[in-house]
DNA sequence: TAAAAAAGTCCGGTAATAGTGGAATAGATT
DNA sequence: AATCTATTCCACTATTACCGGACTTTTTTA
């Protein structure tokens, strides 16, 4: 939660931020990895094989890219969790129940990131999957927050802001923690195109074993044909519930 | 290819050590930690504070697992390839026609690690995908060794040898070479028992834009109710020159 | 409840090494 | 062929990663 106090390792930090580099770019050249983090090219080029010897980057021609092992790794974070593959059932049934796009996320580190995105048992292109969400306009972000304590809350928006992604975004925090409230109310969240116009969205919290918010598990589609809020809440809470009987949520 | 010659960052190889240390274990306290990587514990202290911070792990009690940072940069690394879309697209189509389990893999540093994995579009339990394999005991994985040129497949199997997992795996590198030559005189590579009793798949090998192996795709299933190979071979080799084409494979 | 044990955090000094400049090599372009 | 550019390698020095040990917190045991 505090990253303050105490010291880092310099060295990580810089490993680290040449993936980072190299996965915002795609595909990246040394010499581009050097400009762009404003390192000498002998040091790049240390770390690289460091990171190529690891298997943590591959390189093609000149151009380095993510190696799989970090896919490797992502799909080890993500199905070591008692209850991946609950909650990946419980997705899929949705989506093929209720027709749209079904996203179940989980909240890190102040962001949700998306576990799944199924359209009707079509795991979607899959561009959403692995897609980090801030939790201010969108309806798995609000429903995460509704379930948060409000000093975590506070925490969360302090590290984050309130972007604004579009003119129905939410951009002052008392605006917000009104809708949060009125969110934890009624149950569930709604997102009207507050992150993308003509698009609206509907979530519901996932509550832990252990008590916590484990994440969230939201409806879209786009304005004109999705069905009202209620409905799309009252879908989302029945899967909601089996969900969390399955996990033995008391 | 060669890892040798050049120096290496140990900061950053002891961090990486510690995330292998905590994907393998699943969770993990600082001290397990210390004592399996035999490092003091302040300086495990040090690294898993940097890596907490960088959000590479999350720490729930007193247990270390990974973060979900790990999540988005191996969806990452898997989504930007300009391939990605229609292998996933091909891999579920071949799913759904022929009614087995049909997995998509791609090799890297010598080993196959699955992208996808589908048993009639239903993404089956999905703890294949993100798994890597053997190239000389898979059907994948020989239908790509089949595509490499000799001098990379013996390199390969300096590297990682010829393991024995059930009674029917190759070990002896003559036979695997012959087995590799009938692969790729018939275009499709056959595993027989030689990962897992009673499972038996076929696999061919896809061909990247740029000339070299992409991967390769392939249909498995228990030895009993499997069609015959060559059946098994028509289809996969169908979808292979489909997904080729799309490809810009000349 | 208290005491002991274990685990986790922090700090200062020193030996190890990360980072730099610059030289050498390899590739691309004209 | 010659120039330019990108990558790799090498040797030096300042930096910093690592350890020992003290301190704090948590857990176990009596």
């Amino acid at each position: 939660m505090d990253s303050s106090g105490g010291r880092r390792l310099q060295t990580t930090e810089t490993s680290l931020a040449i993936i980072d580099a190299v996965n915002e770019m795609g595909e990246a050249r040394m010499s581009e990895l050097a400009d762009r983090l404003d390192l000498s090219t002998s040091t790049i080029h240390v770390h690289l094989k460091t990171l190529l010897d690891q298997e943590y980057l591959v390189k093609r021609g000149e151009q380095y890219r993510l190696g799989m092992k970090l896919f490797h790794l992502g799909e080890g974070a993500r199905t070591r969790n008692e209850w991946y593959e609950v909650a990946r059932r419980k997705t899929h049934e949705l989506a093929d129940s209720c027709g749209e796009e079904v996203t179940f996320a989980v909240e890190e580190y102040g962001r949700a990131i998306t576990l799944f995105n199924v359209v009707a048992n079509v795991p979607s292109k899959g561009f959403q999957v692995g897609r980090y969400y801030y939790l201010h306009n969108s309806a798995v972000g609000k429903a995460i927050l509704a379930a948060l304590p409000e000093t975590r809350v506070n925490e969360i928006l302090d590290r984050w802001g309130l972007p604004e992604e579009t003119e129905y975004t939410i951009t002052d925090r008392e605006t917000l923690l009104e809708d949060i409230e009125r969110t934890s109310e009624r149950g569930y969240s709604v997102n009207d195109q507050e992150a993308v116009e003509g698009l609206r969205s509907v979530g519901v919290p996932v509550t832990a074993p252990h008590g916590g918010v484990l994440g969230a598990l939201d409806i879209s589609g786009p304005l004109y044909r999705l069905p009202p809020n209620e409905e799309l809440a009252s879908m989302l809470q029945d899967v909601v519930d089996e969900l969390e009987s399955e996990l033995g949520v008391q």
